[in-house]
DNA sequence: AACCTACAGTAACATTTATCACAGAAAGAA
DNA sequence: TTCTTTCTGTGATAAATGTTACTGTAGGTT
């Protein structure tokens, strides 16, 4: 198990590894499982090392929108962030395939920023590419019709995975972009007469290569 | 010179304040001036001592949506986050009030946080509360519409004025929003019907103060 | 004064997205 | 099989927003 970690986070210094293991919980969560709510103390961070989380923001009348997510290798920036000031968390966090996660205590983070490199690193890195992702989001809704962001959605969903097929009901697709199943439907469908996709029961395949670049 | 420094960031150290004031280089710019483009490489920190910048991002065509401005005494989180690693700015950061910013070497960031508590401490809630900042802003433009938005974007106005006049066109507006005039014109017209502004030329009075709160 | 320009108001229309209503197909359960 | 549920497709319609076109007005300039 040491030595999957170090595999997970191949930049993680031996020490840092080895302090991780002392230090952290190692959990296990199935999916469904919500980690953390809106308003919720955080008391801990999060280092993702199997299965995949959503990070989204819920709107007052119980909409989801997908933020972004978590990976093995991954860190929940939020968590991070917050634990400095044990802050209250603004956003949800659902596991969408189980996960197995190192439960970091917050007291740990601002020592280990100050004894390890390779943790420090990681915590900017991490801080970086979550802006980074949450800055595109607004692009896409700010910017862009729902016609190029289910595009994009789906891009994003076939690069996460590494296959050409995407697997959710046009209804889990509406609900994280925050629109209606028959908009997602009908909006599939002319990606379908255009050659862009084939539809499936409870499957997307991407066919234009062109369009997954 | 060096006591306003201590003034608009009291949680700077006396050394940190020092070695800010031996490494940093003041600088001045007039309104309209662009600090920053998006692609472009980043290669200094930023500390707004006066003034007011205004951090957004700009559409493939031309369009600009408001992120958040910044302020005496904060300092520009991407610029922070990217200069860790050099990046890319993925940002504009337009002057809209006449600014004086610290100018801080990208090299000395990492060498701070390990040496200056107060810098660590300040960057981690530079970080935190620019990203809340964006979630809320992410929250807007996918929960709200453009009615709510628009009474959400005067209130933060007249919030970061301290004042309950808004002084700006209505063209102004719409470009933040990334809508047209005529739908600002609308909007306004009828919250001007229900009581909550008066409309002036260049010029938008908040009335009522449960609106404002 | 006469003129110009930026700003604001508003009607008419186009487009996009949301909502309602319903029908059929696929998968699973009884 | 039959029944039931979930998922998908699609038309009709409503609502919100974007666009075009035109008018008037306030302020500044000459």
């Amino acid at each position: 198990m040491q030595n999957s970690l170090k595999n997970i986070f191949p930049n993680f210094s031996s020490e840092l590894i080895a302090t991780i293991e002392e230090n952290g919980s190692h959990q296990d969560f199935e999916a469904g499982t919500i980690l953390m709510r809106t308003g919720q103390y955080i008391k801990n961070t999060v280092l993702i090392t199997k299965g995949k989380i959503k990070i989204y923001r819920e709107g007052e009348d119980g909409g989801e929108f997908l933020m972004y997510y978590l990976q093995p290798g991954q860190a929940c920036a939020i968590s991070m962030i917050c634990t400095a000031k044990s802050e209250k968390s603004q956003i949800m966090a659902k596991v969408v395939e189980d996960v197995s996660v190192m439960m970091i205590p917050l007291q740990m983070m601002d020592k280990w920023m100050m004894e390890h490199r390779s943790w420090y690193e990681f915590v900017i890195e991490t801080y970086r590419s979550r802006f980074e992702e949450v800055l595109e989001v607004v692009d896409n809704i700010a910017f862009r019709s729902m016609d190029e962001r289910l595009e994009f959605y789906l891009k994003k969903h076939s690069d996460a995975c590494g296959c050409s097929e995407v697997n959710l009901s046009h209804q889990e697709i509406a609900t994280e972009l925050n629109t209606s199943r028959e908009v997602v439907s009908r909006l599939l469908k002319k990606m379908e007469q255009r050659g862009l996709v084939k539809l499936n029961r409870n499957q997307i395949e991407l066919l234009n290569t062109n369009f997954t670049n």
